[in-house]
RNA sequence: GCCCCCGUAGCUCAGUGGAUAGAGCGUCUGCCUGCGGAGCAGGAGGUCGCGGGUUCGAGUCCCGCCGGGGGCUCCA
């Protein structure tokens, strides 16, 4: 926010250390002062000595940075807005005029309203996919993680400026699907989800069936590799049964997206590239780049081979001996798919977990090998998977999960009870909204407050409780927010400067709200919402301090009136980072 | 065997190469006749896994160990 600012004070000080004949570099990096409460940036002047040092000047760092500090302090012309400047320890430290400045941080926030944190279009354009659930399976809260950042990481992307197209690619046939199938006819032929059950669920219920009757009789594995080759003859009565069943998964993924607000722009199915993809591992063959080990072994690309190198890529199966399609050969036509409808994607993002690592550089590596120039432009997002305590990795297959739906119904119960308990007063229909930002925010705000790749541990303790660095802390700093500001009519007044001094706890607000925008950048560039659950946070605690220390509503009048702007827009700073997150900002709770 | 990820307070985790390593939970002590106490203030609690290296400066970068987890030919 103070790039202008800060480009200006280099200007001076290059010049006054040129004249005193220092060697300069490059560039200048500034950084904020460390001292709570303050607010201005600090030069550290060690890169300077030690660039003196290693021309020949026998000088000792420290002592010389200190004294290009003090020479640059002593000679600095202070531009408009700044208040004094020090030197310390070797830094350079310029303070600025929380008066000053504090007035240019609210009105821009005011004036830019919802946008404000937002970056102007860069015109470039990324695909984001995330999410990626399989039909004739249940969503656990394995699928929470990567659905969320998935989400946040296409709003920060947004905010930061790219025109983002948030897709996601169905895994709608494959063995699991066809496992399904078989059992379905053998033992459960013409039945439909019973009514009042959830359809998803009970699909999902007859998957682990499935799976435990084969763990039971291996004998028959042969029919379900018989019935998928009965998929792919084509056989329009299975391939009826195949439509009608998976839409009761879809049904229930529709619900889920719903309910966390999220949506996509493009969905593809694994079932619309399996064609595709097939063709595609005839082409690789016949390139030379694919191996056909068929009738006796799969389709391989042998990465390290091609490559010349060893235990690197390793051998890639992408198509069974039998013919029949795996992910591989699905996911590769799809890469081509997408880059021929999207032909100036920039960036294509992979939110997929950080087991799949390996496999998703095969992908990519084949795909460079074949020949596709944009293959550099591929990319795995990785994030570590959420597992039970003990280390015990969620599996559908075994029906050892916990299901996203009751996940989120139990943690509304929990909101219920305690908004009941906190606020007894609230009408039921706002009772239930509230319980439900609070609920659907901490899970969200607990899954994306944890770097990518490290583990989440889930226990329904801790998913059930609402206390601590969580979103309720943050929607509650916006609830006091806007209940000032109901209070004063919901009248902001007027731009102004303020003429008192300014209250430590107002400076740490006005400057945890003037780094927002930069937060979204660093956020967006490093796919890491972390970044901004923490600065959500940290706008959140400078709320609750100014609240405490500083009185609005029954200040003296200039006081009051450059205080309600700021409540205003500390709530809209806090709403705004919030709305990346896809938490929801109440106005009660 | 090869490759990837993680070791920071009792527990769970933060910490763009920069000043005295910070939060939450738990624990101990205070603060509601000032705008909502889902809040605020304070105490106790650290050889940043170990050993080298780079650097003016390393929790952060590089190398090697140790410990934990994951991946590596027909699951997704």
């Amino acid at each position: 926010m103070f790039e202008q600012q800060q480009r200006r004070l280099e200007g001076q000080i290059r010049a006054l250390l040129e004249e005193a004949g220092v060697p300069l570099p490059e560039q200048l990096n500034f950084t904020d002062l460390p001292f709570k409460g303050t607010w201005g940036f600090a030069l550290p002047m060690f890169p300077l000595a030690a660039a003196e040092r290693r021309s020949g000047k026998p000088v000792r760092v420290p002592q010389r940075a200190q004294e290009l500090a003090e020479y640059v302090a002593q000679h600095l012309q202070l531009p408009e807005g700044f208040q004094r400047v020090e030197a310390v320890k070797g830094y350079l430290n310029l303070y600025l005029d929380p008066g000053y400045f504090s007035r240019f941080v609210v009105d821009r926030v005011i004036e830019e309203g919802p946008r404000y944190g937002h970056h102007p279009p860069r015109g470039q354009r990324v695909m984001v996919e995330f999410s990626q659930p399989n039909t004739h399976k249940a969503l656990h809260v394995g699928h929470l993680r990567g659905t969320i950042l998935g989400d946040v990481v296409a709003r920060m992307l947004q905010a930061a400026g790219y025109e983002v197209i948030r897709a996601n690619y169905l895994g709608d046939i494959g063995l699991h699907v066809i496992k399904w199938l078989w059992n379905y006819i053998k033992f459960h032929n013409g039945e439909e989800p019973p009514p009042g059950v959830d359809k998803a669920r009970w699909v999902s219920d007859l998957y682990v069936e499935a799976n435990k009757r084969l763990e039971e009789h291996p004998e028959w594995e042969a029919e379900v590799r018989e019935l998928f080759l009965r998929w792919d003859r084509g056989d329009p009565e299975l391939r009826a049964l195949w439509e009608k069943t998976r839409q009761w998964s879809l049904e229930g993924f529709e619900h889920i997206y719903r309910t966390l607000n999220i949506t996509f722009d493009r969905v593809y199915y694994e079932s619309e590239v399996e064609e595709s993809g097939k063709r595609f591992v005839q082409e690789l063959i016949e390139k030379g780049i694919a191996q056909d080990q068929r009738p006796d072994g799969p389709v391989v690309v042998d990465l390290d081979r091609l490559l010349g190198l060893e235990e690197t890529y390793r051998a890639f199966v992408v198509l069974r001996s039998d013919g029949t399609s795996l992910y591989s050969t699905k996911d590769l036509a799809l890469a081509v798919q997408k880059f021929q409808e999207y032909p100036d994607l920039a960036r294509s993002i992979y939110v997929v977990d950080i087991r799949q690592s390996l496999y998703l550089q095969q992908i990519f590596k084949t795909l460079e090998v074949a020949g596709y120039p944009w293959a550099d432009r591929l990319y795995h997002l990785a994030y570590e998977v959420v597992t039970l305590p003990g280390n015990v990795v969620l599996k559908t297959r075994e029906g050892e999960v916990i299901f996203l739906d009751e996940l989120i119904r139990e943690a509304i119960q929990r909101a219920r009870q305690i908004v009941e308990e906190k606020n007894p007063a609230l009408d039921p229909e706002t009772k239930e909204q509230v319980a439900r930002a609070v609920a659907l925010g901490s899970l969200k705000y607990t899954m994306l407050a944890r770097e990518n790749n490290r583990k989440v541990v889930f226990t329904w303790e801790k998913a059930l409780s609402f206390e601590g660095v969580a979103a309720p802390y943050i929607q509650y700093a916006h609830v006091r927010a806007r209940s000032i500001l109901r209070k004063a009519g919901d009248q902001v007044p007027q731009a102004l400067t303020p003429t008192h001094t300014l209250h430590p706890a107002e400076v740490e607000l006005i400057s945890q709200i003037a780094r927002l925008p930069e937060k979204v950048l660093q956020a967006a560039e490093a796919y890491r919402p972390l970044t901004l659950t923490t600065h959500a946070y940290e706008m959140a605690r400078a709320f609750n301090d100014f609240y405490k220390e500083c009185p609005v509503l029954q200040a003296e009048p200039p006081v009051r009136d450059f205080r309600l702007r700021l409540v205003a827009a500390a709530r809209q700073a806090l709403a705004n980072i919030l709305a990346l997150l896809n938490i929801e900002a109440p106005d009660v709770m």
